[in-house]
RNA sequence: GGUCUCAUCGUCUAGCGGCUAGGACGCUGCCCUCUCACGGCGGAAACAUGGGUUCGAUUCCCAUUGAGAUCACCA
């Protein structure tokens, strides 16, 4: 399927840190884009001047990197294209389809609760409508400050949305609404609709937070003679306690996820899955395989919650998947065969990155632990220092050349049964890991080698002698 | 408050008039096992409520309830 007519767009303002639904949103486009053949374009939407952030637009262009999001088109900032937007804005006002209004914000603001307290939804009254062109220049003239706001007409406008079907709302209920702040400095709405309609932007994937800006933009889109694009909003992600992921918190932002530990695919993965579901029962998908499968029309209608454990899980089963070199690799640990043993052992246990340190931390250095815990279930202090002195004598008699996990456990195993597995292979374990729980005790003495096994289990003699 | 949107296990979801309501995470039992993890096999767990339509509603319609979004000279 190639529809190179397929133009597409992620347009996140740099006002914070790229955040988990920005990357949804991203991903939804991008898989759009490469399973139709089409654009996928990066455009920064910087027109809140205040805000905005060269900081956080490297950051967003950083994470879509490092996810694998790449773009065909961009960034291009909306701060570049003043020239257009003054264009249309004053086509606008020369058509009479939009005009300059000086209300005061303190009238305004009064207005607004008044029309609140009445229970109306706030709405420009118009009362600019009717100051002429000429009037509005003179006013300028003389220092006075103005906005620009468009013509709201009256009528019902709605359009499809591909996730939601039919979508309308009524146009007299939105009164004249800003455009722009003066002819360089468009907002939102307006500077949406003439990029999308100057990048050919044919399906415009947004979070539904957008819903109720769409018959805005519609409105912007008739008044300039600009084609409609297609929808699809999608649901929002919400916390746990299902309130919407706010920008502020901070484990919303992608830095994190990827500081703690987690891989970009696990990532796209969960989030994939959050709001959209294939046909069948796969649940884990490579980027290769979602972009064969992903449907727009499969979008869920209904917010969905975060869920960490799901995440933890899906990233587990990455990393599992992984070889010990590629994971040593990622983990900033040198490939040294001792090393790659060390992530070898580890892989199987960790859920995120960031657990390699806390888990394999015992390989390098024995914690201090308690005598007791040497002692397996009801087993006694005598039992465990015989069986332990027994393992110390066999280990020592492996010779340091193949001092492998399959030869220790074949020469382990038999006294092992003899004295009861639990009762010797517990405490080695613990003298060599010095932990409750860890890998087993033949995979860890493998990987410390025959000489500082022996010194732990030593070690371990000694703590309980002593 | 107005407008818009949504509603299946705790969570993510399958379902598109007739199913013992399926899967996944989590929880849990058993197996594997020296521990943990992995893996395998089980279990508990859901159609928000009330009306219609229909021979038959989780599914279609309406109301109620609940949740969310939005109502800026932010995006």
């Amino acid at each position: 399927m190639s529809d190179p007519a397929v133009r597409v767009r992620i347009a996140p303002s740099p006002t914070g840190y790229m955040h988990i639904g920005t990357a949804r949103t991203a991903l939804f486009n991008w898989l759009f884009a490469r399973q139709n053949g089409g654009v996928f374009i990066l455009r920064i939407e910087d027109t809140d001047l205040e805000r905005s952030k060269k900081e956080y637009e490297e950051d967003l262009i950083d994470q879509l990197k490092w996810l694998g999001l790449d773009w065909d088109e961009g960034p291009i900032r909306q701060t570049d294209r003043l020239d257009s937007y003054e264009k249309c804005l004053s086509k606008l006002l020369k058509d009479g389809q939009a005009y300059y209004c000086f209300c005061s914000k303190e009238q305004l603001e009064q207005e607004r609760q008044a029309m609140l307290a009445q229970g109306f939804a706030p709405k420009y009254s118009g009362r600019c409508r009717s100051v002429s062109q000429e009037e509005a220049k003179k006013k300028m003239e003389a220092g006075e400050k103005a906005v620009i706001r468009i013509k709201v007409p009256d009528g019902k406008i709605s359009f499809k949305d591909i996730v939601r079907e039919e979508v309308s709302f009524e146009g007299s209920l939105i009164g004249d609404f800003v455009v722009a702040k003066s002819l360089r400095e468009p907002l939102y709405n307006f500077a949406v609709v003439v990029d999308d309609e100057e990048m050919k932007i044919s399906h415009v994937i947004r979070g539904e937070e957008h819903l109720a800006n769409t018959p805005r933009q519609i409105i912007i889109q008739r008044a300039l003679e600009f084609s409609q694009p297609q929808y699809a909003h999608i649901p929002l992600i919400l916390n746990p306690d299902r309130s919407k992921m706010s920008k502020r918190v901070g484990d919303t932002a992608i830095r994190e996820y990827r500081n703690q530990g987690y891989l970009p695919d696990a990532l796209l993965n969960f989030l994939s899955l959050l709001g959209w579901h294939p046909q069948d029962d796969q649940e884990i998908f490579s980027l290769k395989e979602l972009m064969k499968v992903f449907d727009l029309t499969r979008i869920q209608k209904g917010g969905a919650a975060f869920n960490v454990d799901k995440l933890d899980w899906l990233n587990a089963q990455y990393i599992k998947k992984m070889t010990a070199k590629s994971l040593a690799k990622l983990l900033g640990v040198k490939d040294t065969e001792q090393n790659l043993k060390i992530v070898e052992a580890t892989k199987e246990r960790m859920k995120k990155l960031s657990d390699f340190k806390e888990m394999a931390g015992f390989f390098v250095e024995v914690a201090d632990y308690p005598p007791e815990l040497l002692i397996w279930k009801n087993s006694t202090k005598e039992k465990t220092l015989v069986n332990l002195k027994e393992a110390e004598k066999i280990v020592s008699a492996v010779i340091s050349d193949d001092f492998s996990k399959a030869k220790l456990e074949k020469a382990l195993m038999p006294s092992a049964e003899a004295a009861g597995r639990g009762d010797m292979l517990w405490p080695l374990r613990v003298a060599v890991s010095g932990l409750e729980k860890s890998p087993g005790p033949f995979e860890i003495m493998e990987t410390l080698g025959k000489k500082e096994s022996l010194s732990r289990i030593a070690g371990a003699i000694q703590k309980l002698s002593g």
